[in-house]
RNA sequence: UGUCCUAUAGUGUAACUGGCAACACGUCUGAUUUUGGUUCAGAAGAGUCUAGGUUCGAGCCCUAGUAGGACAACCA
């Protein structure tokens, strides 16, 4: 579900589409393949690809891969993965570096033109001669060369008669521009550096800001999105367009979007890994496509959360909750209902047979008619969860307690009768009776606990996850944005009795355990233990107390 | 002592210039319920950063302030 009203993006489109000023629409995902996707890519997935389809356009996906220091193969194919994964296909695949011949004709044009110069200057003697915010850069002495010399120059860059950094190319454009971007700045530096594609045919390489644009305008990318940080690239942008009179791309700029209690860049992200806070870039507290695919989230919960938050040009911080309430709300009309206990106190029937069990039959989904029942055993001693039973219990608890009744789910309502506690004061076990029919219209039930039938329970072991950061924004912290790490956004539950059908679960589906919430079977699984994932709880109107 | 962007309920987004600013998440009631879930009904919560201006009428346009953010990598 998504497109309820316009975002200022759709606007300017649609805008655009009525006064013809195009037939259709052209949009790409630029990602460069340095790391691994997270929830912010997936907003500009999803625009981009959501925008062309919206308005019948296509989407291109395009690794931006001009410098080779960074990119790895490896990434283009987790990218790519991704993207599949959300949902989306694009209409063809690029990369920057397919274009670095064209590219270097650019440049060539560009110093025919006169616009361009080949500097000697260090990248120390550049920074100190751009100036500041507050005073005009200085003109480098190399910026005068003539139109051949520069040629030659940029002629011997690409045939590699420099070392890394002796020379750059730079456009010539006003070193007293209020726009620190637009003091000459460099379009190739040398880097005698492998590319994971062009190997080792180029010692050159394109900046972003002499790469990007001039590839939009190859594919004649009408609309070209990114973010904020941008803003201040676009009168590059048009200029090098404009000087170079090619296809005239335009980029447009919208906020990234932030998530509480999380990290977005890349460089906390890699640190968390590299340090080993997290088991990796898909660990299920990682807001990477992958961490979150890993966690139980489905496409489909992304995509809701994405549509919903919305776009704009302001600074944001989106709840966690509203992710979270995506995902209930997709799993709530898929997810088959299953039982599981998670922290296990035996319940003993004493009015039931030793040894033997009797099937019980319970729906595999409410919600969802057509998944019919399934077939529970059940017998004298069930696991229950520990939290719902209480020795001496309040008003409103509505669960288990001394001589109080409560249902069974799919089995029938007992009584309790007593319980056993061991040497150090805990619940050991507890006694109760299964209520005839005549008995059962005498009384009304309030709660409904869950269980597992102990002689034919399996066990499975259980990764209960939570926020990885105790404040909502770690990075605008001071000090280590990791010094706030939640200490507890992980906990291990070993030995968690689940009902015996599990067993047959394979990696990545998705349940619900009744009142536990929704829990996927992690990747770590194997054939003598399984491991369930909590994707993410129940709404819990009880969490007051 | 620069340039640019932004400013609407707790959060995120809406609102064709004109009927008491809408939706989602969250919160709170109540009903239903063999999940304290779901569903259903309802409620509270902003008067749109400030000050002027244009207008019969302004979150929406203009001006000036104020506040927040971005920009000075041979990264993207």
């Amino acid at each position: 579900m998504e497109g309820q009203a316009n975002n200022f993006l759709e606007d300017i489109i649609e805008k655009h589409l009525e006064e013809g000023k195009y037939d259709s629409i052209q949009t790409r995902f630029p990602p460069e393949p340095n790391g691994y996707l997270h929830i912010g890519h997936a907003a500009s997935i999803c625009l981009n690809f959501g925008l062309a389809k919206k308005y019948g356009g296509k989407c291109n996906l395009r690794f931006d891969d001009t410098n080779p220091l960074a990119e790895e193969t490896e990434y283009v194919e987790s990218i790519q993965e991704d993207v599949k994964w959300l949902g989306f296909q694009w209409d063809q695949l690029f990369f920057t570096s397919d274009y670095f011949e064209t590219l270097y004709g650019y440049a060539v044009d560009l110093i025919k033109k006169g616009l361009a110069y080949v500097d000697d200057l260090s990248a120390e003697e550049i920074a100190a001669t751009k100036g500041n915010m507050e005073k005009p850069g200085v003109e480098s002495p190399h910026r005068n060369r003539s139109i051949e010399e520069n040629l030659q120059l940029f002629a011997n860059m690409r045939a590699g008669k420099y070392q890394d950094g002796e020379k750059v190319l730079r456009a010539k454009i006003d070193m007293s521009h209020p726009n620190l971007l637009m003091r000459d700045p460099l379009l190739y530096r040398i880097k005698h550096a492998h590319h994971h594609r062009t190997g080792d045919k180029w010692c050159i390489y394109p900046m972003y800001d002499f790469a990007h644009g001039q590839s939009d305008s190859i594919e004649k990318v009408t609309h070209s999105i990114c973010t904020l940080e941008f803003i201040h690239h676009r009168p590059l942008y048009d200029w090098l367009i404009d000087k170079l009179e090619i296809y005239p791309s335009h980029q447009y700029e919208f906020a990234r979007r932030n998530l509480d209690y999380t990290v977005m860049s890349k460089r906390r992200l890699l640190q968390l890994v590299n340090e080993k806070h997290v088991s990796g870039w898909d660990d299920p507290r990682m807001p990477t496509v992958s961490g979150l695919r890993r966690r139980g989230y489905t496409p489909k919960s992304i995509r809701d959360f994405v549509a919903s938050m919305g776009i704009s040009k302001r600074e944001n911080s989106v709840d966690m909750g509203l992710l979270e309430s995506c995902l209930r709300n997709d799993l709530n009309k898929e997810a088959l209902r299953r039982m599981a206990v998670l922290d296990p106190v035996k319940l003993i029937i004493t009015n039931l047979p030793d040894g033997q069990n009797e099937m019980v039959s319970s729906e595999n989904n409410p919600e969802k008619p057509e998944t019919g029942d399934r077939k529970i055993p059940f017998g004298r001693e069930v696991w229950i969860e520990r939290e719902d039973f209480m020795e001496e219990p309040p008003k409103k608890y509505f669960r288990l307690g001394p001589d109080r009744v409560v249902r069974l789910k799919s089995a029938g309502i007992i009584r309790c009768t007593g319980f056993k506690k061991d040497e150090k004061g805990e619940i050991e076990e507890i006694y109760c009776e299964l209520l005839t029919d005549e008995q059962v219209g005498e009384v009304k039930v309030k709660g409904t606990i869950h269980w597992v039938n102990v002689s034919t329970a399996k066990t499975a072991e259980i990764r209960l996850y939570d926020r990885l950061f105790t404040v909502a924004d770690p990075a605008k912290q001071e000090g280590d944005f990791k010094e706030y790490i939640n200490p507890d956004s992980l906990v291990t539950i070993h030995t968690a009795y689940i009902e015996p059908c599990l067993a047959e679960a394979q990696v990545g589906d998705s349940f619900q355990f009744l009142r536990k919430g929704y829990f996927c079977v992690d990747k770590d699984s194997s054939e003598k233990k399984l491991i369930f994932n909590r994707s993410v709880g129940l709404k819990d109107a009880w969490v007051n107390k």
